[in-house]
DNA sequence: CACGAGATACGATTAAGTTCGTAATATAAT
DNA sequence: ATTATATTACGAACTTAATCGTATCTCGTG
């Protein structure tokens, strides 16, 4: 079963730094390091290893134009997002979504976070028909 | 920050695991082999040791009083599903549950799905007041 | 042009996870 | 009791992940 360049799952450092690309946009390894930097100590040249690795993994793009390489997830928060979700439905959830789902509402739901999935629910009725 | 018994993640492998004994309830080795076994080849060290690993992280209790020991999930099932969804929404989702449940939405839910789930919205509002 | 700052590349180390072969042990059968 | 069988225990091999030190390269500035 090979698996294609978006099925590939990011390991804990790798999520990391994916988060922080998302929120910075296209950057380099400096800005990247900088960042991580404001809630672990990580050595710059961990972070660059590990921007090299994801590359081959095919997680970021690289622009290597200019010296410093700037670095950009290769796929969007979302659609890593719904990845991971799938992967933790297949895994621990024996298939079933709304059984995650509901897991997840019974563990901590606010209010207003109620009404918004209401919300949602309502207009995934709507496209349905 | 150390981490008592409860919030140790299971591996793949061992998820694997778990997920037979909560099916099977206490199940000797042998028993849970031939389950895994008819998913996918798994030689029977293979399980008993990583059942013996589970042991040690506290992840299984296990009875040895009779030859075959017998094994079963330190944990219940709902309460493995909480932290590994707790797991997931800090590492992937900002800690925002309800981000999570609304990418999972709409990633696929049928109609009887999104009926349970909006029963169960209302349950929670009703307890919430 | 030489030098130094800042960047990438490379390789070593450590730890964890997965797998399984072999040894040792205990029980049951002859 | 001896043998066969089933089980646990142990440890080696291999893989992946994470971390970082050192070497190498590149380019702007004096």
């Amino acid at each position: 079963m090979a698996r294609d360049n978006s099925d590939i799952k990011p390991t804990e450092a790798e999520l990391t730094l994916l988060n922080i690309l998302w929120k910075l946009g296209p950057a380099t390894v400096r800005q990247v390091h900088e960042t991580v930097s404001e809630t672990q100590k990580t050595g710059y040249t961990t972070v660059l290893k590990i921007l090299q690795i994801m590359h081959e993994k095919a997680l970021v793009i690289r622009d290597e134009s200019n010296r410093a390489h700037v670095y950009a997830a290769a796929n969007s928060e979302t659609f890593t997002q719904s990845s991971l979700l799938k992967d933790l439905v297949s895994k621990a959830f024996g298939g079933s979504t709304s059984k995650l789902v509901m897991r997840a509402l019974n563990n901590s739901t606010s209010k207003e976070e109620i009404a918004d999935i209401r919300q949602l629910l309502n207009e995934l009725e709507e496209q349905d028909q």
